[in-house]
RNA sequence: GGUUUCGUAGUUCAAUGGAUAGAAUAGGGCUUUCCUAAAGCUUUGAUGGAGGUUCGAUUCCUCUCGAAACUACCA
């Protein structure tokens, strides 16, 4: 049974038997390092029922317990709190329990709530950058812990292929590309694509500048410009399914998913499905009818339809326009009910910046005033946006960093490191490439999810490359020296894994503390998962692997006599399941050695 | 203008209303006859400002200053 549970329970016992008062709920907190005891209770909240000191009360507290819990050694008292010493038998036999376990249980309970995890979403106009990188390990991740909490994920993607956006590629390509294909090129395709996007852009400003030139507004001149029309003609003819433009527009997908396949490939994050914009565009339409006979919502004179959302502290929202046709909003209405009854989900995750707020807040509120019942289980997980030092990126400065870019460039600073430091001495070229890679990458994805999801991050490109500190490969390396402890004890000592664990009658400090830790993982991941938080497993996992170094340094294993090695050896073991464990969770490799 | 979010060491990040606000990095000073020094030890240094609630506030409330996002019949 878990401590914390039982020791909260033996309290309101012991408030009820010492001063005949019934309390709901105890809460208790982790001892602060300073101070003596694992497991704290702050009394102050219980003073009026003892009438008593803050120190009296808290003394009787600890005596009851200490007298009628087994598992409580020893007691202190400073000022208002209590902090109580659990036994170092209770430590050994919880350690004893998950020894040579998965540290994690990837069985799911029957029953298990269906959470769909939506992430990347990605247009089909241009190459993957920067904060798509975000997304996509965001989303990979909180799917990940989801999962180990116990819920049954289904990974989605929606990708924005039809639109104006694509057209503009596509207007240039026919326009300026001679031909060009990712194989005639060796261009990658969906930097291909984004080629003609940007070749597009650059003409259709000149355009815009001669137009205002002549007089025009701003407004009208980015309105009435010749290529801006032409491409409007090119997604009408789409709407309207003709042949040669959805030829094209198939052939031009087809480069950029290749593409983006290799990005997902290299970043390590998968879907188990793939929804496509151009088959779900026209999805809402359907219930505008049924909202307006409902009243919720309503129809203006020129026929447009929107909701009234004044009252909620927000705007009139349109749903419908004038002519008939749907806006974004629509459509997300649409896919949401399409999912609720294809997947029957129980929660719904959406991985979209903060920027869109307001659009999920909007979303959701419709969808309850619709009258669904699974609205209130739509969750917007909302992400910050990632910044430069010099910056937000902006393509037309030409500071957006590019995805594959930015790992390529991990993975090479990655190698020459590992070269330089002779790492990567002995092993073959193919395992090397492989150590890079998952150093690399490791490095990245650390930096990234290390940070709070809801906060706004700063990518500084020169720090996320440091091996040192609170960074992925620093919590690799600790790994790869239990790997290392393994090996080298099967052959000296001939150690066997399947080994029964005992423990030492006297736990040391620091044994006792990467015990606790390990102990405290279920309530930190169930934490992570109720707020979505991969931050919190990148710190926890961070203070586990560096609560290890400081106990490999200060304490010999091989050297030690046979059944302290032992011991020391399995502790080591278990440590380095759980940051290999808690690793995969943020979508990070570790390597076997470094 | 309105709505929302955010202001913590030089910098990047932590802290269910709890004890002396933790790390990392940068700067100063050390450690290698020791299982991988991609390590460890040590030192300097912070809650934007003013009130309020509380035994206790980085955390909750009000105001204020500063930053960002959103506020389309765009996606």
């Amino acid at each position: 049974m878990n401590i914390e549970k039982k020791i909260s329970e033996k309290i309101k016992e012991a408030l009820q038997s010492l001063y005949g008062a019934a309390v709901e709920k105890v809460a208790l907190e982790k001892t602060n390092p300073d101070f003596v005891g694992d497991i704290t209770l702050v009394v102050f909240g219980f003073l009026k029922l003892s009438k008593k000191k803050p120190e009296e009360t808290a003394t009787e507290i600890g005596n009851y317990l200490k007298a009628n819990v087994p598992e409580v050694a020893d007691f202190n008292v400073i000022k208002g709190f209590l902090n109580i010493v659990v036994s170092d038998a209770f430590w050994s036999d919880y350690l004893k329990s998950i020894y040579s376990k998965p540290f994690i249980n990837a069985a799911l309970p029957a029953g298990a709530p269906v959470v769909m995890v939506e992430y990347s979403s990605p247009n089909t106009n241009k190459p993957l950058h920067l904060g798509h990188i975000r997304n996509n390990l965001l989303g990979f991740s909180v799917a990940e812990i989801l999962k180990a909490a116990g819920n049954k994920v289904v990974k989605a993607n929606l990708v924005n292929d039809r639109g104006i956006h694509i057209c503009k590629s596509m207007l240039a390509w026919q326009k300026w590309g001679n031909g060009e294909t990712p194989e005639s090129t060796g261009i990658k395709g969906d930097k291909l694509v984004g080629k003609y996007y940007v070749e597009f852009d650059k003409h259709y400003k000149k355009e815009v500048e001669t137009l205002v030139q002549q007089g025009k507004t701003k407004d009208e001149a980015e309105k009435q410009a010749p290529l801006m029309q032409e491409a409007q003609q090119m997604l009408f003819k789409w709407e309207a399914g003709d042949k040669d433009v959805k030829e094209l527009w198939a052939t031009m997908n087809g480069w950029v998913y290749k593409g983006f396949e290799a990005t997902y490939k290299m970043l390590g994050v998968d879907f188990d499905k793939v929804y496509y914009e151009s088959q779900t565009y026209l999805l809402g339409k359907s219930i505008i009818e049924e909202g307006l006979a409902k009243g919720v919502l309503k129809r203006r004179p020129d026929n447009s339809v929107y909701i009234d959302l004044t009252a909620d502290g927000l705007d009139e929202k349109t749903l419908l326009r004038a002519d008939g046709t749907s806006v974004y909003m629509t459509q997300d209405l649409g896919t949401a009910i399409q999912r609720a009854e294809e997947v029957k989900f129980d929660r719904l995750v959406y991985t979209v910046a903060n920027e869109q707020d307001y659009h999920f807040k909007v979303l959701f509120l419709i969808l309850k005033k619709l009258g669904y019942k699974w609205a209130d289980g739509l969750y917007h997980l909302s992400y910050g946006m990632v910044e430069l030092p010099e910056g937000k990126m902006k393509s037309r400065e030409g500071t957006v960093v590019d995805a594959d870019d930015l790992m390529d460039e991990m993975i090479a600073t990655a190698a020459a490191t590992s070269k330089e430091l002779g790492k990567a001495d002995g092993l073959s070229e193919a395992e090397a490439n492989k150590l890079y890679q998952t150093i690399g990458l490791g490095a990245l994805k650390y930096f990234m999810l290390k940070v709070d999801p809801k906060k706004k991050m700063l990518f500084n490109p020169a720090e996320s490359i440091d091996f040192n500190g609170n960074t992925g490969p620093f919590i690799q390396f600790n790994y790869v020296r239990v790997q290392a402890l393994l090996r080298k004890a099967k052959d000296t000592m001939s150690f066997d894994t399947s080994a029964a664990l005992n423990a030492p009658a006297q736990l040391l400090p620091q044994e006792k503390e990467l015990i606790i830790k390990l102990y405290n993982f279920p309530v930190v991941l169930n934490q992570a998962a109720a707020e979505y938080s991969p931050a919190i497993i990148a710190n926890y996992v961070y203070d586990l692997a560096k609560e290890f170094s400081q106990y490999y340094h200060d304490n010999p294993i091989l050297k030690e006599k046979p059944e302290v090695a032992l011991f020391r050896l399995q502790l080591a073991q278990t440590v380095g399941v759980a940051i290999k464990s808690c690793m995969s969770l943020l979508g990070i490799e570790v390597p076997d050695r470094m």
